[in-house]
DNA sequence: CTGCATTTTGGCAGCGCTGCCAACAGGAAT
DNA sequence: ATTCCTGTTGGCAGCGCTGCCAAAATGCAG
């Protein structure tokens, strides 16, 4: 009941108060090494009445051990990175560690930053997105002696772990299908794809693939930002008035193809038929549009948690696919 | 070049390198205190040679002070908070603070553990959905001597900082602007009320604005669990099947609402005239929709960057009315 | 009871950094 | 030259906890 006014307690007050030692109480607190049922239900009592609240960052000075995951991601307003922490988060708590994160706006630069800030606390892993990284970011990685897992994108090379699925080959799965299904006049809408190196890397091997079959893209339009669901309808506005005879228009991801679909509705433009949309990333919303989007579900939340796994695991340096479902959907 | 293999670099082993002491390496890093150019230039060299990454943790337990802020969230799916956490962590990042996060899938009971767990970092805050919290909480909390920053909802009693708007209060003005609007069988279409009790709350405001104007709800839907756009799908439909002639609905938020306008569209139902709609949140993506969606905005970013601000400049206890904004759209 | 193996327990030295304080080094003023 | 003052600098005691080790308590067979 009284608790102490300000000054907080510290586990010398416990183990004082419950009148044992301090190696004592921390073994209890910890549920380490062993202690008898007397001395637990003493100590625990103390702890109650004093109200303690263990100082972790004082345990983790001690033990080198800080039980804190480090996420370095680009943004919070693209869903696909809520998912991932998402999926970690769940797993990471069950053993007790933390999630600490900054966002680094798709800047090499800033993420460089943010590693540099997040090593300070001497995570025991760091989660990142994509194998790029500046040399600066790679070396203090390196150094840092922290398990470094790289998500969402296996066309590279890994530092040490890496949990996603090729940006690549779905694109190329979304190319061979556009054109299985017949399209020929295909386009292409997206956005910033220097920043977002991944969009980028399904560009590029989109564009191959169609030409590998010698049906080349016959347009594209590129919003120099960040993708959203207004980028997506105003780039397909703007590429529909370049290029109006299209067929069919492959967008960087799912919230660009929304834009895109909404364009399409509102135009009274008739999907497929006229004019198909396809996508990326599998997002809820798209199943439930009137017309399911055609797109590619990403095993978001599950690259979180088995990224988490691997780290809980201790597990060796390696590179795990978990694939990605190409979703027929009613709009290409 | 040449970094230690593995060790970690500490402070000490930069003062040997430097030929200084560890108080001036301190002074030198912290850019606090004072020291000449010269010792400057040696320090950072040897930084830099060493590759030293200083150990924060070490750095909190000496001064007692963090410099992290605790978030503990209901949810990341719900695109709300990753909004919050967006506005906030800009902010922090400029003052060198860390964010760390805590999901709660809003059960109280998980609330208190996460609180407990991040209050072990000794936080410089923790910032906190709503103000509904379990006792323990609330005791944990005040107790814990750190700020406490309560979001996104002013229907109450804060513990010490409150930012956001009141939910009542925009429940009443869509309520009024639907009445205005000449609908008069207004039904509901929600998700799960008692967990997220801010909705809750503009469920409980909604009803009580129409009953004032002898207008009481007709009908309602509510899906047990969390809000999406799918649920708001379903939920119209079943609500229509249950009660046909309702003229217009309120949903709980904007994704339930995005679910009933699919709806209505896949069903050639049209939208204002045969049923409108009016959602929560306004969210981006609402207003790109053929029809914009009919909703209220909130300024969910700018709440996470005041509760930012207000911690950094260790403001005294208030609550800050952020307010909000009726979006007329197109929909209602 | 004794001796020995276990189980419990307490003491205490750090973990790497910061805060405080005393000690200096140069000038400028006297 | 002496005294002061301002600007720099190093030493060292903790911050609160954990890990290690030795000491004490306990259990049990002989």
């Amino acid at each position: 009941m009284n608790v102490k006014p300000q000054a907080t307690v510290t586990l010398a007050e416990v183990a004082e108060a419950a009148g044992v030692g301090e190696s004592t109480v921390s073994r209890v607190l910890r549920n380490h090494g062993s202690f008898s049922q007397k001395t637990h239900d003493r100590v625990m009592a103390a702890v109650e009445r004093l109200g303690y609240v263990p100082n972790r960052i004082a345990g983790a000075l001690a033990s080198a051990g800080s039980r804190l995951v480090a996420f370095v991601i680009p943004s919070l307003s693209n869903i696909v990175f809520p998912d991932v922490l998402r999926g970690a988060g769940g797993v990471l708590e069950t053993s007790h560690y933390q999630s600490v994160f900054a966002v680094t706006d798709y800047d090499p630069g800033r993420e460089e930053a943010m590693v540099a800030a997040m090593l300070a606390w001497r995570p025991s892993a760091v989660m990142l997105a994509g194998l790029e990284h500046s040399e600066g970011t790679a070396k203090m990685l390196r150094a840092s002696g922290c398990r470094v897992v790289e998500l969402l994108d296996l066309d590279g090379t890994a530092l040490d772990l890496a949990v996603g699925f090729s940006n690549a080959a779905a694109a190329r799965a979304s190319a061979e299908f556009m054109l299985r299904r017949g399209y020929r006049r295909i386009g292409y809408v997206g956005h910033d794809l220097v920043r977002d190196t991944r969009a980028g890397k399904r560009f590029a091997a989109f564009c191959a693939a169609l030409e590998a079959e010698g049906k080349p893209l016959v347009g594209r339009e590129i919003h120099a930002g960040a993708s959203s669901v207004e980028a997506g309808r105003l780039g397909l506005e703007r590429l529909l008035a370049r290029v109006p005879d299209l067929d069919a228009i492959y967008f960087s991801n799912d919230d660009m193809a929304l834009g895109g679909y909404f364009h399409c509705m509102a135009r009274g433009i008739s999907i497929p038929s006229q004019l198909a949309i396809f996508g990326y990333n599998g997002l809820d919303m798209a199943r439930v549009t009137p017309q399911p989007l055609s797109t590619i579900r990403t095993p978001r939340v599950a690259v979180g948690q088995v990224a988490a796994q691997l780290v809980l695991d201790d597990a060796p340096s390696q590179t795990i696919d978990l694939g990605f479902e190409l979703i027929e959907g009613e709009t290409a």
